[in-house]
DNA sequence: ATATGTGAGT
């Protein structure tokens, strides 16, 4: 049980905090997942007249790891050249798996091979740390080079192919293990649902099961993913029940994996029931239960637990959280002015930028209301106007709404920025033909012939000359 | 007194 306010109240009256209790309140926040707090305190001493020791550079890099923060990561990391504590084995490693974990293995690989004593943790993490980022090759040499390496070594392994979908070459590998633990079996399942082979995954849970290893949260977390996916409430009440057992109904991981499966599932009354017995709510729990109300059309429902979230103590909604309030607004009879003072106040009061996904939604949104010339302004304002899904969103607003002008417009951009023709030459020739164009149509259909448009099963479209669609639009 | 590696939830 964290009670930061009161640690915070604490701290605040500290006259001359030292290292440690600077340290103390670093770590302690990199534990309670609030890394941007944890690097405000780190920020914090590295403005008072305390020097950093090797505990404040290891929780901040785990606080950079976490949030992907390149940047950060290697200003700290000159930091400790400077302070001459690089090679330190803790600090040697952390930053490794920073590294690693902002996507730059050379880094990590270099910094390895300056630890003079290199233990476990130096092994595992650049293991880790190739395997993550699909140097599946590297990362075996590093296992075969390791004196001795244990479980969590081959895990890295086995994580790292999970990953880049090499299901069969986990499951190999996770069965040559002597004494596989949750981890190991976690990333095969975490691959398998990954790659929407549920029903794999949920064979390997029962194997895992049978062998009697400790299932943990984030066993129930990701099984219950693939069992929202596959609609399958059978599987979900049995794996609910599982969980109960082993003792995880209080937690919110589970918990909240449970609110998003049984409400994809259609069974919103058992997410509600969740959702209210969670003694611990955070802000994923909250906006799973928005979602599963968005979902089963309950808009009345959505609103109401908004504004009840936005009461909460220490609690505010995100980006998330507004993504679902919009498209329950578009999806539901919401006025439209409500849902745009929704977006505006996600703007202005709450400071959430919009992400490409807010565009969208709103784009839908306008889309619905007639107002393609506003989604379009939008567009430019957001500044997401190079972005190509942007513009099959507004042409597919255009669709609905028959605006040729606008959908023309949209049309060029798609063509433009994105390989996929095939798309356009559906959306437009039919637009045309209710236009009663019937010309225009069948000059996009024998287009769409000529050039041998075809879906395939993937859903991608294949070699299309993108100038002869764009001539025919500018000709226009 | 305080630190590092595997895997997760909208």
């Amino acid at each position: 049980m964290h009670s930061f306010s009161a640690a915070h109240k604490l701290f605040v009256e500290i006259p001359k905090p030292n290292v440690v209790t600077w340290n103390t309140m670093i770590s302690g926040y990199v534990h309670a997942g609030q890394f941007r707090y944890a690097l405000s305190f780190f920020t914090g001493l590295e403005r008072s007249h305390v020097c950093a020791d090797a505990f404040s550079i290891t929780s901040a890099l785990s606080a950079c790891s976490q949030l992907s923060l390149f940047k950060l990561g290697s200003s700290i990391h000159c930091k400790t050249v400077k302070l001459g504590m690089a090679n330190g084995t803790v600090v040697a490693n952390c930053l490794i798996d920073m590294y690693g974990k902002c996507g730059s293995v050379e880094h990590g690989v270099r910094v390895f091979y300056e630890i003079i004593d290199k233990d476990v943790i130096s092994w595992n993490s650049v293991i880790a740390a190739s395997a993550n980022s699909g140097h599946i090759g590297l990362a075996y040499k590093f296992l075969h080079l390791m004196p001795n390496p244990d479980t969590v070594s081959y895990n890295g392994l086995i994580n790292g192919i999970s990953q880049a979908g090499k299901m069969e070459d986990a499951v190999q590998i996770l069965s040559s293990l002597p004494s596989p633990n949750s981890s190991s079996w976690n990333s095969v399942i975490t691959g398998f649902v990954n790659r929407n082979r549920a029903r794999e995954a949920l064979d390997m849970f029962c194997k895992m099961h049978s062998r009697n290893v400790e299932m943990d949260e984030f066993t129930f977390s990701i099984i219950l993913d693939g069992i929202a996916g596959l609609s399958a409430l059978t599987w979900g009440l049995l794996i609910h029940c599982c969980a109960i057992k082993c003792g995880l109904f209080a937690s919110v991981v589970v918990g909240s994996a449970l609110i998003d499966m049984y409400s994809k599932c259609g069974q919103v009354k058992n997410a509600e029931s969740i959702f209210h017995a969670l003694p611990n709510k955070n802000l994923v729990s909250w906006n799973a239960m928005i979602s599963g109300y968005a979902r089963n059309g309950d808009s009345a429902q959505v609103i109401h637990l908004f504004e009840l979230l936005k009461m909460v103590r220490d609690m505010k909604p995100d980006g998330i959280t507004f993504l679902n309030l919009i498209s329950a607004c578009s999806h539901n009879r919401i006025p439209f002015e409500v849902a745009i003072s929704y977006f505006e106040s996600m703007i202005d009061a709450y400071k959430i930028a919009p992400s490409i996904e807010h565009c969208c939604s709103m784009i839908r949104l306008m889309g619905q209301k007639g107002e393609l010339w506003r989604a379009e302004r939008m567009i430019y304002e957001l500044g997401f106007e190079s972005y190509g899904v942007v513009w099959r969103a507004l042409l597919g607003a255009c669709g609905t709404q028959a605006d040729l002008q606008v959908a023309e417009i949209a049309a060029a951009k798609v063509i433009e920025l994105e390989k996929d023709e095939g798309y356009v030459y559906v959306v437009m020739s039919n637009m045309y033909a209710s236009f009663g164009r019937w010309e225009d149509a069948n000059v996009t259909r024998g287009l769409m012939s000529t050039k041998r448009v075809r879906k395939e099963a993937g859903s991608s479209w294949i070699e299309i000359d993108v100038a002869s669609f764009s001539d025919f639009l500018n000709e226009r």
